[in-house]
DNA sequence: CACCTCTACGGGAGGCAACA
DNA sequence: TGTTGCCTCCCGTAGAGGTG
């Protein structure tokens, strides 16, 4: 809940924060109400702040409470933005890290697949098909989370679409899982938090979708749905990492915080399904 | 494998409050 | 009035740990 959220004001880090927690402010509001407690004078006045703060959260704009939270506590956006508003997005790549080129180009290299689920919807986006609609496909989308986004698939989207190809904010929950303690790479963290894949893809590794790939390039047409089934596994699964990691730095630093309730989201399969038969007609 | 960002860590500046 | 300590914020550096 950003509302109860206040280490994105100036001058106050988490200590102050945490204090304000202690005397029962828990909102804008009563910081607001309460504030003759503490009779320091910020740079800037809070109303402004507070003003400023409830403009940007009714306009959704993630990223300016990306910049103001730092990357260390951005993760805070995962409960006011997860209602459909971020992007879950991961990419397969045909093996050579060297050479990002966009779709359509002559030379091999970059993107192969790449798969998008927001909670409701998931759609594969594959190279030399509609990859080129990704920059507006994710406009609807406040924030895009990855695994491991800020140093690759990031990177690459950018190789492909130019710098600015989402205008929102970016969560990687690598760094936001390690924080609360769950290490390793993302089927590892799957497994410690209870995540189950389904099992004809379950034993998959980002290496096996680089030959599936290159297997579908030489004409084994059936090599694609299993790379995209791969590729949507990764992708759904990030929205469970980050609500479980959430939960865990909800808990581990007693933040007064409401945790995401983990309940099996109804009809992931039927989005999956509906995403392989869009891909595959 | 090559690549790349994050974290941790420490030091220092600067604002402020409490105190003698 | 000066000292001390707390806190935020910024900068630089080293090394760990993921990705397909």
């Amino acid at each position: 809940m950003l509302t109860r959220t206040f280490i994105h004001l100036t001058n106050i880090g988490p200590q102050r924060e945490r204090h304000y927690w202690d005397e029962g402010i828990l909102s804008w509001d009563d910081l607001l109400a309460k504030r003759d407690l503490f009779d320091d004078s910020p740079p800037v006045p809070l109303e402004t702040e507070l003003t400023l703060s409830r403009e940007r959260l009714a306009e959704g704009d993630a990223r300016w409470f990306e910049e103001r939270l730092g990357a260390e506590h951005a993760w805070r956006m995962a409960a006011e933005f997860d209602d459909g508003r971020i992007a879950y997005l991961d990419i397969e790549t045909d093996g050579s890290p060297g050479d990002h080129l966009p779709d359509g180009a002559e030379r091999p290299g970059g993107t192969t697949v790449l798969s998008v689920w927001d909670g409701l919807v998931a759609r594969v986006f594959p190279r030399g098909k509609d990859l080129d609609e990704l920059p507006r496909y994710l406009s609807r989308y406040k924030v895009l989370c990855t695994f491991n986004g800020k140093s690759f698939d990031i990177p690459y989207l950018e190789q492909c679409f130019g710098k600015s190809f989402f205008k929102g904010a970016h969560l990687d929950l690598r760094p936001i899982t390690k924080a609360v303690g769950l290490t390793g790479g993302l089927k590892k963290i799957e497994k410690l938090v209870g995540i189950e894949r389904p099992k004809a893809i379950a034993n998959y590794t980002g290496w096996d979708a680089v030959k599936l790939w290159g297997a579908y390039k030489r004409g084994r047409r059936d090599a694609l749905e299993p790379l995209a089934r791969y590729n949507l596994a990764d992708s759904v699964n990030l929205q469970a990492v980050l609500r479980s990691a959430y939960n865990h730095a909800v808990a581990l630093h007693q933040l007064p915080f409401r945790r995401f309730d983990l309940l099996q989201e109804e009809g992931v399969n039927e989005a999956i399904e509906r995403a392989i038969q869009r891909l595959m007609r």
